[in-house]
RNA sequence: GGACGCUUAGCUCAGCUGGGAGAGCAUCUGCCUUACAAGCAGGGGGUCGGCGGUUCGAGCCCGUCAGCGUCCACCA
């Protein structure tokens, strides 16, 4: 096979080729294989844009996993998907329509739905092209969408049969109102910030003034007083008692309105008086309930003031606010301004302030489904195994505070709601399937809800949906739950928790074994990536610049499952290195081997010290990266592999190989090169897919690709102590010997002469490996046994069962001698003090495990050793001088 | 008001159940050594946020304070 590489890895030239290789092969996918199911759901991006550096994090993490558990033998379905995302998207639409001159208003809802689709085209057309760039062993040919036929199925069912188990309802409540998107919103599609406001103390005129002239009330949203049915204070409030049940005016507008008395008042807070909202405000919803107060509502749907407003119809809330201001303190009934801080609700999507609403909306019960997933949660090894464990509490407190979950969204694009409205009878009929007749009053005046479900609804049936339920396929049974879902830590209450309850309560068990939290990837200062800052960055382009495999690599190295991360533009580069590193040891490995016939070669039985030192640290690298990976540790694992690659392979192995290769070691030096550089590859496939297929073409001979290859597992040599050790003092000899040169400031240039007096238990080892210490050490006549002496005007250094002596060129100062050797001698009396102090401590000896005190001890005896042989070579050369 | 996280080398971060402070990048010195200058070799650099406690022994456990950050919560 004749081999040419170029000398630079070049990404581009190989990661189209195995990707589009992989799939034709059908090599990813799934129930081809036997074995265990391994099953992995990708969470559906939102078909709103393309993909950003986040989803690169999450599904790199994703493809890490599941490419490991292929190798290992799993059944591995990594199935893909998309969510149709209803507000996202239809705002996004909405605004790309109205650029093209587009109004909604002119559109029917199936012209609408039309563009919808569209853009869902164009947009899945776009990420599938993105997971592709990222190396991402998808089954493609699995792929769903959240409001595809069998969605459409799925979600019925489950509205059907939490509306007849009576978990699904419709009511009057105050909800949270975007009146930009013109919907209703979830509690947890509001986002709280602080933000500046004013406090506004206003006065309410009593009707019946020999009480008391007026009363004083804060308010924040003064506007909203137009619909005020009451005023509250707190049953215990002393100042107030004798107002209870009289009657005030509401300023401008004159209306009267009781003094009620109520629990859910603080008399500490401002003045102990609030105004009751009832149609604003969730609390004044509660309190007016409790005391039949009238609900007006006094802004419509855009946010604009209704005919209710009196003068103010039209305006909308701010304008309103600012006039009604205006007017209270003309009319004197404005008492006080504060500035104030308090939270204040946007949309999430619009970033529109939300408005507290009074509205007919859908809602799911969520305490029953919530206790059940508590009960399964908190019972011994049961429930969800989050990873890290923290989020469990996270999701448990989600759970202890749970209020029921507004479903229903006043938008086009999403599963519209199975429920018909009869004109007629004005019953509501909740059904699968379209019913031709009112089965109320038969007539055949049915309309169907307008209303759309919030697009978590059909997200939360996500385990169950992309394997048929409600159908009872097979690929359910096999594949629910499934193994891992790796999600980040922000959409813990939107989607794991809601996927948890209906799961629980369709399935009777939790969708996932384990889910891990990924955290967010922030820019280099630790701020939010975001549109508006510009400081996000874009995987696409950071693939074009380094690679897809140094992205991958650098982001899985520096994940900390549930942390966020940070992006540097140092650590990917470091990773493209690390690629770069790696294409070169393989040409090495290849054109050290091009000459001979290039087959799989077989390890020997018995082999060197060199390798079978590599092998047992091969074996640690395959021991503790499996264990990291399982363990979802995938910082250890790369970085152990990395370590194991650059340091232990190429940095050591490789520079003996070179010289090794021109000896009678040469046969075995090949096989062990050929079957690390085979196992590196498989250890850094789940990481580096592109350039590991692109190598393991070269090497092996064995499988079609390396996808189909098995796992690294430690057949080869267990931790081999005795090659461990005598490879660390040949490395200690190196290592010394180049330090020494740097000290002294000896040049490359400059050749030594190296005379080594080895103890019999390491000389033929030392003897053996002659050439390869001369190369390393660029030393000339470097000679081992086990009588020599040292020779005048040498340095001796003292390492581990051996002497060195090196002989310096004429010019350097003997004082350097002594210099250096005082140096070492420091350093071992440092060490002696230390084992020794530790053993003299009487509480140490006792209380510390039985290992630690001897390894104290066996210290203690190699640094006596030492520093008794450095003071005899001290004494030597200050003879000599 | 609750809950959680972070604080370790100039930068980004590891440090598993307590037993001699680590990596990558950056920096300094010397090398274009026949896989790789996106490289090789050799260095320097940290009172592990402060204080107190437990322990023979604390980066790690407990308490406390400080700074930064996140999530949740109806305080008008």
């Amino acid at each position: 096979m004749h081999i040419e590489l170029p000398s630079i890895y070049r990404p581009a030239t190989c990661e189209k080729k195995w990707g589009t290789f992989w799939e034709q092969e059908g090599l990813c996918s799934s129930d081809k294989k036997q074995g265990e199911a391994y099953t992995v759901l990708i969470p559906p991006p939102n078909v709103t844009g393309e993909l950003h550096i986040g989803h690169a994090l999450n599904n790199t993490i994703q493809d890490i996993l599941v490419r490991f558990k292929r190798m290992q033998g799993f059944d591995v379905l990594w199935l893909p998907g998309k969510d149709h995302a209803g507000i996202a998207t239809e705002s996004k639409l909405l605004a790309k329509l109205k650029k093209e001159g587009i109004n909604r208003h002119d559109l029917s809802r199936e012209e609408f739905l039309k563009h919808a689709w569209g853009w869902k085209d164009d947009y899945a057309k776009a990420i599938t092209k993105q997971w592709q760039r990222l190396g991402l062993s998808l089954d493609y040919s699995k792929e769903r969408f959240t409001l595809d036929e069998g969605f459409q199925l799925a979600v019925r069912e489950a509205f059907v049969r939490l509306y007849r188990q009576g978990y699904i309802y419709r009511g009057l409540r105050i909800i949270n109102w975007d009146p930009k998107l013109g919907t209703a919103l979830s509690d947890i599609e509001v986002i709280h910030r602080e933000t500046k406001g004013k406090l506004y103390y206003l006065a309410y005129k009593l009707v019946d003034t020999h009480l008391q002239e007026h009363l004083e009330v804060a308010t924040t949203r003064p506007e909203t007083i137009l619909g005020d049915t009451a005023l509250a204070v707190n049953p215990k409030d002393k100042r107030y008692q004798h107002l209870i049940g009289a009657e005030v005016k509401v300023p401008l507008i004159n209306r009267t309105i009781p003094i009620i008395a109520d629990q859910y008042v603080d008399p500490e807070f401002g003045s102990g008086v609030v105004k009751i909202t009832p149609a604003h405000d969730p609390n004044d919803f509660e309190v007016g309930e409790r005391h039949q107060l009238q609900q007006i509502i006094v802004m419509d749907e855009h946010g604009q003031m209704n005919k209710n407003a009196g003068n103010y119809t039209g305006l909308s809330r701010a304008a309103c606010r600012e006039q009604i201001v205006a007017d209270l303190e003309l009319a004197n009934y404005l008492l006080k301004t504060e500035d104030h801080i308090h939270a204040v609700g946007y949309s999430e999507r619009s970033g529109a302030i939300v408005e507290p609403y009074l509205s007919l909306q859908w809602f799911v019960k969520m305490k029953p489904l919530a206790e059940e997933a508590k009960k399964v949660q908190t019972k011994k090894d049961g429930g969800i195994h989050f990873v890290p464990t923290r989020f469990e509490k996270t999701y448990l407190q989600w759970i202890d505070q749970i209020r029921d979950w507004c479903i229903s969204r006043q938008i086009w694009w999403g599963h519209r709601i199975p429920a018909w409205h009869c004109a007629n009878c004005n019953e509501l009929t909740v059904e699968l399937t379209t019913p031709e007749r009112c089965p109320h009053c038969q007539c055949d005046t049915l309309q169907q809800e307008e209303d759309v479900l919030d697009t978590w609804f059909s997200s939360a049936l996500w385990p169950m949906a992309v394997h048929g339920w409600p159908k009872e396929t097979a690929a359910l049974a096999k594949r629910y739950p499934s193994t891992c879902l790796v999600t980040g830590y922000d959409i813990i209450y939107f989607w794991v928790a809601r996927m948890s309850f209906l799961g629980l309560e369709f399935m009777g068990e939790q969708p996932f074994t384990d889910v891990l939290l990924t955290g967010l990837i922030r820019d280099k200062h630790g701020q939010k990536m975001s549109k508006s800052l510009g400081n996000g960055v874009d995987p696409i382009e950071l693939i074009e610049e380094y690679g897809t495999d140094a992205l991958r690599f650098m982001l899985a190295a520096g994940c900390t499952p549930g942390n966020d991360q940070r992006f540097i533009r140092e650590n990917i580069i470091a990773a493209r290195s690390f690629a770069n590193k790696l294409w070169n040891s393989a040409r090495f490995c290849l054109l050290a081997s091009a000459e001979q016939e290039h087959q799989n070669l077989s390890l020997p039985d018995t082999l060197s010290v060199s390798e079978r030192w590599l092998l047992s640290k091969l074996n640690k690298t395959i021991k503790v990266s499996t264990t990291a990976l399982d363990r979802y540790d995938f910082k250890l694992a790369t970085h152990t592999i990395y370590n194991f690659i650059w340091h232990d392979f190429c940095d050591w192995y490789l520079e003996f190989a070179k010289v090794l290769l021109k000896t009678t070691q040469a046969p075995e030096v090949l096989a062990v090169l050929q079957y690390v550089l085979k196992n590196i590859l498989q250890l850094l496939h789940p990481f580096m897919p592109f350039i590991t297929e692109e190598l393991w073409q070269h090497v092996a001979q064995s499988t079609k690709s390396i996808v189909l290859s098995n796992w690294p597992t430690n057949t080869q040599a267990n931790h081999d102590i005795e090659a461990e050790h005598q490879m660390q003092v040949l490395m200690e000899i190196i290592t010394e010997i180049r330090s020494l040169r740097a000290d002294l400031n000896i040049t490359p240039g400059q050749k030594l002469t190296i005379v080594i007096r080895a103890e019999p238990k390491i000389e033929h080892v030392l003897t053996k490996y002659q050439a390869v210490l001369e190369r390393m050490t660029n030393a000339l006549n470097l000679t081992v046994n086990s009588e020599l002496t040292r020779p005048p005007h040498s340095v001796a250094i003292v390492v581990t069962e051996a002497e060195l002596f090196v002989s310096l060129p004429d010019e350097l100062n003997r004082d350097q001698l002594l210099l250096k050797l005082e140096e070492d001698l420091k350093r071992v009396q440092y060490e002696l003090t230390r084992a020794k102090d530790k053993l003299s401590n009487q509480s140490f000896v006792t209380n510390a495990k039985e290992e630690l005190v001897a390894a104290e001890n066996q210290k203690l005896k190699e640094y006596s050793a030492k520093e008794k042989k450095i003071n005899q070579r001290i004494k030597e050369v200050k003879l000599e001088c």
